[in-house]
DNA sequence: AACGTTGATTACAACGTTGTAGAAACCTGA
DNA sequence: TCAGGTTTCTACAACGTTGTAATCAACGTT
């Protein structure tokens, strides 16, 4: 049995406002009345409805966390990041895996949006910005790099130069014939566009040329496509010495393709990927990689959402840039 | 701006309950009222207000699932089968991460589920019976082991005759010294105790005797953690030919610990897992593993708790057990 | 003794939605 | 034309909560 208010109203011999004080932490209740109140509370295990609170009130202390996949362990990662930033300002934070289908994803940021939570973080694969700019109610802080200058908060790394380095690190290491791994036409593909730009612009600046051959093309980014991706290239006969890939479970991937093919990394051919996610501490090889700071990414998205809600609704969208590093080990030393 | 039923009426020349019914999809509306309030709804742009429905209808059309870690391979794929499983009955899923600890589970199980979702799906790691019989309210399936016959409907898998296969698997090898990876003392560790129960009953099976040293705690069950205890087994000088990790991070972890003492796998040590992630697949070498049913543990939780919130709220809880099998690959063949 | 001040409590309305019950409009056939 | 039935629509109340404003008691001050 659920209880009401009113339920403890009546037990504890107050009216309804009294016990509705008595939970919100109300200073003028006199210390008996209180304690009255608190003992009938117990007594009765009432909880407030958040739904009547929401309706009244238009909060609810929750928001949501929108990825494309949870399995891509990126997202995973900076969840649970998410959740420790959200948790300082007193959020609950639900996540919403949309599978990355512009149907669900626009489900994603008006569906579960209508009042039950307060505001979004969403990191859109699909979605373009004109979908979003209908989106007017919720407030909403986008991660990654597929809405450039859209209608909202947005946090991002940058794309190009994290990948322009990793890939200069390559040049470094003497290597000549590098091949990328995760390119797509799609327009979904944004962040794919930027880390080809990047890759180019190194090699561009090494005085190598770019060698459309050495381009692989990825529709998804889990360690199979990866995998698929490193074995037709070395199949076509171009010989990379290196592989940059777009992301940490390509890069896994493509180790296990090498490994099968019986090529040594990083001896005849360096790897690095992009995401620096926690197995890449652990293959074998030990993966180097860009790794964005997905603390800080998440403690911006946090406090750039918490901002929206306090205070300035109307305010022209932020965008913000999140620091990254090169993390360099075995793959590519 | 936010539109309210009453502004759609207004702007169809109708009554709110007319709009209502057209949301709702009721029969009894002539297809040009119905033209006119579709139009309305499309230039306001209305949605419904899930709190104000939630609160009138008792439903909200969203579920949750809380699980302790979704860097934890397992839960995040696990996850997607449950957000699957749940689009067939219309419902949305909203995931919580706990964190595992008391306070946060008993949090999820309440502050969450007060009438902002209608069920839940729950993987509790340090909740007790007596924890979850304080909560009448919130219908839920548990997943997992750690409250047996608790007061709730469960969906597990036989941990027990898990382990003791794939460690007969270990067995059958050849290998006579096998270590185990992952026991834990404490209450939370229920799983642990199953598949030490296990791994010990297949010793036993097989005559050989239970060796305390060959048997290394870990804390959590993270890459790190696995890493950690099969260097400790190593340094203690007990020499495994076999390690039966009990979930896979922990294993892919002992392979990387194995890898920088140069021991071979499976040559000098075979390594087995147990949860059947997406890493294990591609790992160098691909893992041996438990593969638990993940889909169908996933749609198994769902039916319940639709069941429960469909018709029988009174019936006694259920137990269903779901299958498992042995993916047997290059670590221990 | 009358007064204003402060503290403690309460009645009422409202948030946006939908179920109920009934009114209005529309048909049908005599 | 009208009775009788069916379809279409609407008024009202209720879900559980909290903000507003009002009431009441207790107090110290003139």
């Amino acid at each position: 049995m659920r209880h009401r208010l009113k339920d403890v109203a009546e037990r504890a011999g107050v009216s309804v406002k009294t016990v509705s004080n008595v939970v919100n932490g109300y200073q003028h209740v006199r210390p008996d009345t209180r304690a009255r109140v608190e003992q009938a509370i117990a007594e009765l295990n009432y909880r407030p409805n958040l739904s009547a609170r929401s309706l009244r009130k238009g909060r609810t202390g929750v928001i949501a966390l929108a990825v494309p996949e949870l399995d891509i362990p990126y997202f995973a990662e900076l969840a649970r990041h998410v959740v420790t930033a959200a948790a300082e300002h007193g959020w609950t934070v639900l996540i919403d895996q949309t599978g990355g289908g512009p149907e669900q994803e626009r489900k994603a940021a008006r569906g579960i949006g209508d009042h039950l939570i307060d505001g979004l973080i969403f990191s859109p694969l699909a979605l373009t910005a004109a979908d979003l700019a209908g989106l007017d109610g919720l407030p909403m802080v986008l991660l990654g790099e597929r809405v450039d200058h859209g209608p909202a908060d947005h946090v991002m790394i940058d794309n190009v130069s994290a990948a322009r380095q990793i890939t200069a690190h390559l040049v470094g290491l003497g290597r000549r014939r590098i091949a990328a791994i995760g390119a797509q036409r799609t327009p979904e593909g944004a962040s794919a566009r930027l880390r080809l730009a990047g890759y180019a612009a190194a090699l561009a600046d090494a005085g190598l040329g770019y060698d459309e051959r050495l381009v692989a093309p990825a529709a998804a980014w889990h360690r199979a496509d990866g995998a698929a991706a490193m074995r037709a290239l070395l199949d076509s006969g171009v010989r990379p010495d290196a592989v940059f890939c777009f992301n940490d479970t390509l890069a896994l991937g493509a180790l296990r393709a090498l490994h099968e093919a019986g090529l040594r990394v990083p001896e005849d051919v360096a790897v690095a990927g992009f995401d620096d996610i926690e197995d890449g501490r652990f293959s074998i090889p030990t993966l180097s990689t860009v790794a964005p700071d997905k603390e800080r990414i998440a403690r911006l998205a946090v406090d750039l959402l918490a901002d929206r809600l306090d205070a300035d609704r109307g305010a022209p969208p932020r965008e913000l840039v999140a620091p990254h590093r090169l993390a360099l080990r075995e793959s590519a030393p």
